[in-house]
DNA sequence: TTATATATCTTAGCAGGTAAGATAAATACA
DNA sequence: TGTATTTATCTTACCTGCTAAGATATATAA
């Protein structure tokens, strides 16, 4: 690809990453969370369940602030603390995932259901393109993000 | 494109999103700004000049969130306040977008550097598939979050 | 056993958000 | 024209969720 065409798509993924997060965010509030919030229950999603201790080192947030995240997610019942029985200071948590996808799916359902019918007007060929597009920027994103986040 | 294939990209671009999420975040707190003063920055840098009230509209803040956000960027000297002579109650926010681009250029170098080396990867056709893809991902996201946000 | 390290929680203080009302300027209309 | 209404931004009071630092409880090392 020529350093025009280059310069042109990093701006567009620069603008697709911003658009992602301006929807992220509106998304959030009309669900009633915090952006944050609602960021790692997605993450919880992904991950299933974590210590407390890994949260923290993952998210970049202090333990303080995730005791706070856990606690207000716990009122909600969408996650529940449970205790490593080796070692028992570590809290594990226990996202129900169902619950946190049951509650966050009717804000989301147009959305996927258009990005899915958009994903389907891309051949096969096309479909690699992509797959190797993204791969290859979260590894490059999610590098930046440990390097930086220290 | 197959419905295997379309759910599995569908998940890789959620994971991009929240890659990029991630990664914004963190560099925001490196170059010292709260995520959302960071997230505006790129937004004035792509906008050029707006009034207060059309920041508001575009991000979904209140009217007292704004005027906080450009009293801060007002302090580091990074937009200014003008008003519009043909209607005194307009703040025009007017941002001084070298210096906030020089101001977070360092923390983002590297991983353009990185981003461009990426997309060299891909020949002319492969770009205009990413291209196609953003575009209409872009307009879909921007779409969802004017319904949404309301 | 005692010292040290580790995992999480608690507390105090702060930053930045909202909602509601204040202010000042523009516009509409009797 | 003068008065009422609307509009754009700012101010204020209050709230949420973050950090930093220290407390607590458990695990590990010497």
């Amino acid at each position: 690809m020529e350093t025009d065409k280059v310069l042109h798509l990093r701006k567009l993924s620069q603008q697709y990453a911003f658009s992602a997060l301006q929807m992220h965010e509106a998304i959030a509030r009309n669900a009633g969370f915090s952006s944050t919030d609602h960021k790692y229950l997605g993450f919880f999603i992904k991950h299933g369940s974590m210590t407390a201790g890994e949260l923290a080192a993952l998210t970049g947030l202090t333990t303080g602030a995730i005791t706070g995240l856990i606690d207000r997610f716990e009122a909600l019942k969408l996650v529940k603390r449970t205790y490593d029985p080796r070692d028992r200071r570590k809290v594990i948590i226990l996202p129900n995932s169902k619950r946190i996808q049951s509650l966050l799916e009717p804000f989301y359902r147009k959305f996927q259901e258009e990005t899915e019918k958009l994903l389907k007007e891309f051949s096969e060929n096309e479909c690699i393109v992509l797959e190797k597009f993204f791969e290859k920027s979260i590894a490059l994103m999610t590098k930046t993000f440990t390097t930086v986040n220290q």
